[in-house]
RNA sequence: CGGGGCGUGGCGCAGCCUGGUAGCGCGCGCCGUUCGGGUCGGCGAGGUCCCCGGUUCGAAUCCGGGCGCCCCGACCA
């Protein structure tokens, strides 16, 4: 019985004034969820059924791979992520309990589920198997954003593969991207698959699961058949028309100009013909001279791949000490590694600083006047091609994300099987995370239009409103009242509003709500023996005979999205 | 962590500069009205002005400190 008169559904005209994202005020304003603190969100009573139902698409396609659902606790042990280096993570929330014991709270299921599987796992006839949980994750967020697109605390389905080899985790692996398709497109998302980097969780290869939509804080490489995250995305440089060549490089005074901007101006030339140098510093090495072209910028986690370590930008001190005055710097005569961007043209002649405050080098051509090695560490740029196909970049939400650990967390914890030779072998590992709350908020970024929430079939908190208008008490609220139970009958969940309010009110609610169908019985209805039947989507309204009403509004729902 | 903004009934905001009875719209309660697109009228309730300290006869307002929240960037399994 989902009366409104009685329901906790508190709706608002006005969004919150620090709302920024649209899932962020439209959740709010239709009584969804509301703010507890920063990064913290309890879901209302609507909300949470939309919740719910993401939940059980989920739990539905993981038991469809043959995955078996339990439950870790969010409060674990200190030294199971000591064990496995992660109890240095910033976003870990620590804590220690009466006794002085250390705990943290957990961010993510690896550490806990693995130091499980040590025990319980001992041959390999005990693989394959998969494993996930829907459980609440904490994270020490430097900065929460954007309602529930980055929280501090949420729920995430989490699953967890072992197998005994690499070709087991390529199974593994296949089925959970053929379980998340069919999960968000039974969640009615517009979504992609895409190529991204593996980040803290260590591994061997990863992809991203994103909706696109404005709110995103992820931004997305797309062309014909490609899609990567820009943090990891490929492609080939427009071209750029490069001067002449010259015999040998040569100086030119360029007092106070320090810009690519500035010196494209000054000297006539594209900024393409500029070679921009950043200065960085890693373990191994004391001092690095990355060269990407001036209208590039350089991608610090394609770089970091490309050493194979996190690399920083140098300090002013550091630069001045081996190269020249920041500004100016350049590779030629420089006595430092070079890495050359694959986007440089190898016989070109560029711009480069001369090491020298105030002037730079013309007609510098890769190879002749210094020494490199290639990588491509840039990050693309709309309108770079791959395979003659021209990419564009979009904001995205990351909805899920797929994992090949491999033994980053069977080797510290030491979760072995003996195999058919009788020998141990750490056993090789897959994570595969799917946010519900995300889900739910890009459905409501993709689909809202200007009367409110449109959720997509599967996802709205009743599949049905039905809007009784006259007084209570009235011929036509009777009419409602029985409407309302044949509704019921049809299996369709219904959400009933008899509340004592005018049309508009009930109307303009039953939009910002978002539920598929709305049907009305008004005056109108008695006179004319019909129930109005409105499609959310495009809102679209025709009349149903009243006698089968609830039956051809139940059979008109099946048809929508 | 760097930069910017904000904190005043449930929601959205004004008042602060120039100290002196805390205001507006929405919402809420009651009465009447209306009942297919946020109806109209009347009456009414509701606020530690984020917190602590200071200045002052007097602080929402000025000063100091703290806390909280939002946005941009950095960061982000």
């Amino acid at each position: 019985m989902t009366r409104l008169s009685s329901y906790l559904l508190p709706t608002e005209k006005q969004a919150p004034g620090d709302a920024e994202a649209l899932s962020h005020k439209l959740l709010v304003r239709a009584g969804m969820v509301r703010q507890l603190g920063a990064g913290l969100w309890t879901f209302l009573p609507a909300g949470w059924r939309v919740h719910r139902r993401i939940e059980q698409i989920i739990r539905e396609e993981m038991d469809a791979i043959g995955g078996q659902e339990l439950l870790m606790p969010v409060l674990q042990p200190a030294e199971i992520w000591q064990r496995t280096g992660r109890y240095e993570i910033d976003e870990l929330f620590k804590l220690s309990d009466r006794k002085g014991a250390e705990l943290v709270l957990g961010m993510t299921h690896e550490d806990v589920i693995t130091w499980h599987l040590s025990q319980l796992l001992r041959s390999y006839r005990d693989l394959p198997l998969i494993l996930y949980h829907l459980q609440t994750k904490e994270r020490d967020e430097p900065r929460p954003r954007a309602g529930l697109l980055r929280t501090r605390e949420f729920i995430m389905k989490d699953a967890y593969s072992f197998d005994l080899d690499l070709d087991g985790l390529e199974v593994a692996y296949a089925k959970h991207r053929v379980a998340y398709a069919r999960m968000l497109d039974r969640a009615g998302l517009t979504w992609y698959e895409v190529e991204s980097d593996v980040g803290m969780m260590g591994g061997i290869g990863a992809h991203e699961f994103m909706a696109p939509c404005p709110a995103g804080e992820n931004e997305v490489a797309l062309a014909a058949g490609y899609a990567a995250n820009v943090e990891v995305a490929s492609a080939q440089a427009r071209p750029v028309a490069l001067p002449a060549g010259l015999p040998a490089p040569e100086e030119v005074s360029t007092p106070g100009l320090t810009t690519v901007a500035d010196m494209a101006a000054a000297l006539e030339l594209p900024p393409g013909a500029f070679l921009k140098a950043f200065p960085v510093v890693t373990d191994a090495q004391p001092l690095l001279l990355v060269l990407v072209r001036g209208d590039h910028r350089v991608n610090e986690i394609k770089l970091a791949n490309a050493l194979g370590e996190p690399a920083r930008p140098a300090t002013g001190e550091e630069i001045a000490a081996r190269l020249g005055p920041p500004g100016y710097v350049g590779p030629v005569g420089a006595d430092v590694p070079v890495i050359l961007d694959e986007a440089v043209e190898p016989g070109g002649a560029y711009v480069v600083g001369a090491n020298r405050k105030g002037y730079h080098l013309r007609g510098v051509e890769p190879g002749r006047d210094f020494a490199f090695q290639r990588a491509d560490v840039r990050r693309v740029e709309e309108g770079d091609t791959i395979d003659g196909r021209s990419i564009r970049i979009e904001p995205a939400i990351e909805v899920g994300n797929i994992f090949k650990l491999g033994t980053r967390y069977s080797d510290p914890l030491n979760a072995t099987v003996l195999d058919e030779s009788g020998s141990a072998r750490s056993v090789v590992m897959g994570s595969y995370g799917i946010g519900p709350a995300r889900i739910m908020a890009a459905a409501v970024e993709q689909s809202a239009d200007e009367q409110g929430i449109s959720w997509p079939r599967s996802l709205a908190p009743w599949d049905i409103a039905l809007v009784g208008l006259g007084k209570a008490g009235s011929e036509e609220r009777a009419l409602a009242d029985r409407l309302y139970d044949d509704l019921v009958a049809t299996g369709r969940s219904v959400v009933y509003d008899e509340r004592d309010l005018g049309p508009g009110q009930k109307f303009a609610d039953a939009e910002l709500v978002g539920c598929p169908l709305r049907l009305t019985i008004g005056r109108r209805s008695l006179e004319a023996g019909e129930a109005e039947v409105q499609v959310r989507r495009g809102q679209v309204k025709r009349t149903l005979g009243l006698d089968a009403a609830a039956r051809e509004a139940a059979e008109l729902w099946e048809t929508l999205d």
